[in-house]
DNA sequence: GCATTGACTAGGG
DNA sequence: GCCCTAGCCAATG
C-alpha cells in the first residue's frame, strides 16, 4: 500500500453521490495531476471496499474501460441520478465533481 | 532494478 | 467528428 494509492482511494471516496470525477481529477487530488493512468491502474478491480469507483470516469465523460462491468457502472451512475448514454455521461460538465468549487448542486441547466 | 503494461489525457491528422 | 501518436505515472512481471 503506497501513499499515493491511499490518497487516490480517499479522493474517490470523497466524491459525492450523483457526481462524477475523471481519472485526471483523482490524480490531481492525489498530488499527481499527470498520474491519470496510474489512478486507473490502482483501481484495477476496485481493490478497496467502500470506494465508488463507478463514479470515476474518463475525460470528456467517457466511461473508459472497466472491462465487462461497463454495464454495471452505467446502471450505478443512473441510480444516482446521472444520465449516461451508450458510452458517455450526459451533462458530464455539470455533474463533474469539483473539489475546489464544491458545488452542492448543478446550476442553470 | 529494468522492462512492459494499463480503467488515461491532450494534441494532431 | 473519429482515429492515431506522444507523454506521464504507478503497478506488475
Amino acid at each position: 500500500m503506497s501513499v499515493f494509492r491511499r490518497r487516490v482511494i480517499a479522493a474517490v471516496r470523497r466524491i459525492p453521490p450523483g457526481r462524477v470525477a475523471t481519472y485526471g481529477d483523482i490524480a490531481d487530488l492525489a498530488g499527481r495531476p499527470r498520474a491519470s493512468r496510474a489512478v486507473g491502474n490502482i483501481m484495477r478491480g476496485c481493490s478497496e471496499p467502500g470506494t465508488p469507483c463507478h463514479r470515476v470516469i474518463g475525460a470528456g465523460g467517457a466511461l473508459g474501460g472497466y472491462g465487462g462491468y461497463l454495464q454495471v457502472k452505467r446502471e450505478l451512475l443512473r441510480a444516482e441520478g446521472v444520465e449516461v448514454g451508450v458510452a458517455r455521461v450526459r451533462g458530464f460538465d455539470r455533474l463533474r465533481w469539483r473539489p475546489k468549487t464544491t458545488r452542492p448542486a448543478p446550476l442553470h441547466v
